[in-house]
DNA sequence: ACTGAAAACTTTCTGCC
DNA sequence: GGCAGAAAGTTTTCAGT
């Protein structure tokens, strides 16, 4: 998530050292409140007390391990345009989605189709078994997929 | 990250140990190796061992904040997919979209498009001109996007 | 090769200024 | 926002299985 200057019309207010503070979290979520105390001349109950008021105010979400999907064994990866049927609603869409571990992440949008999905799978025998079990989920019509080929950001 | 039962043909061999170390630390990334020891019996010795031997292998990349992008002013979210000219490679893609703090992520895919671009931006106004300006990259042939309506997961 | 225990050191937490 | 003491966590060393 970038921290570089955005306008905040929702009133989220960060200044500057909160910005620091988060861009040095982004690159390491464990580091020490003494350590980023360095980098912004704060004292690490300072950077405790800000970390804790972000979070607080939900800015900060939560802390967590960066894993290499690949290593794990998700070396397949596609992105599916999900066309619902006429009374499905996103709250149904989701309980279909949620069975999948293999679900990424998945949006509602604007356009032709009602939803994208991120899927990873194991390989593209496991990728083409996801994208069928899909597909025959009661509030999908059909779908359409794309095979992500390398990941330039992100 | 889904750490749940993938097969591991690309040999990372992570034993169940290994996953639920992982399965918490993506929980809170910033929890202790003394509490992550708790639930896997093991000494915060042994826990800190085996995440340093699986960031050692790169299964483990790093450690981050999460933050909620509404309340840091990103409000508005887009998905573009991207067709380029005959010659474009995907490095000259990846420099022309590396330019743009708004683009979050970026694939290239199989299909119709070749590359598909997560953006965020502050409200419609700030991504209209974001897809102006990356339409007009000399990489770019012409694009299509859809705005995210909800997150459904991620 | 992997684990645990204890000592030495560092960080975090809390109360106070 | 800083300081200082107490509590908690981390790291190193040594040894067991």
């Amino acid at each position: 998530m970038s921290t570089h200057r955005p306008p905040e019309p929702g009133g989220a207010s960060l200044d500057d050292t909160d910005r620091l503070l988060l861009n040095h979290l982004s690159r390491d979520g464990r580091a020490s409140y003494a350590e980023i105390g360095l980098l912004a001349n704060l004292s690490a109950t300072a950077v405790r007390r800000r970390i804790d008021r972000l979070r607080s105010r939900g800015v900060v979400r939560g802390f967590t391990v960066v894993l290499d999907p690949a290593l794990l064994g998700w070396q397949t990866e596609a992105f599916v345009e999900v066309y619902c049927r006429e009374r499905t609603s996103p709250e149904e869409l989701l309980a279909s989605l949620r069975q999948f571990p293999e679900v990424v992440a998945a949006w509602t949008v604007t356009g032709d189709p009602d939803a994208l999905v991120h899927l990873r799978a194991s390989d593209t025998r496991h990728l083409e078994a996801v994208i069928e079990r899909i597909r025959k989920e009661p509030g999908v019509q059909r779908s359409r997929s794309s095979v992500v080929l390398s990941q330039l950001i992100g």
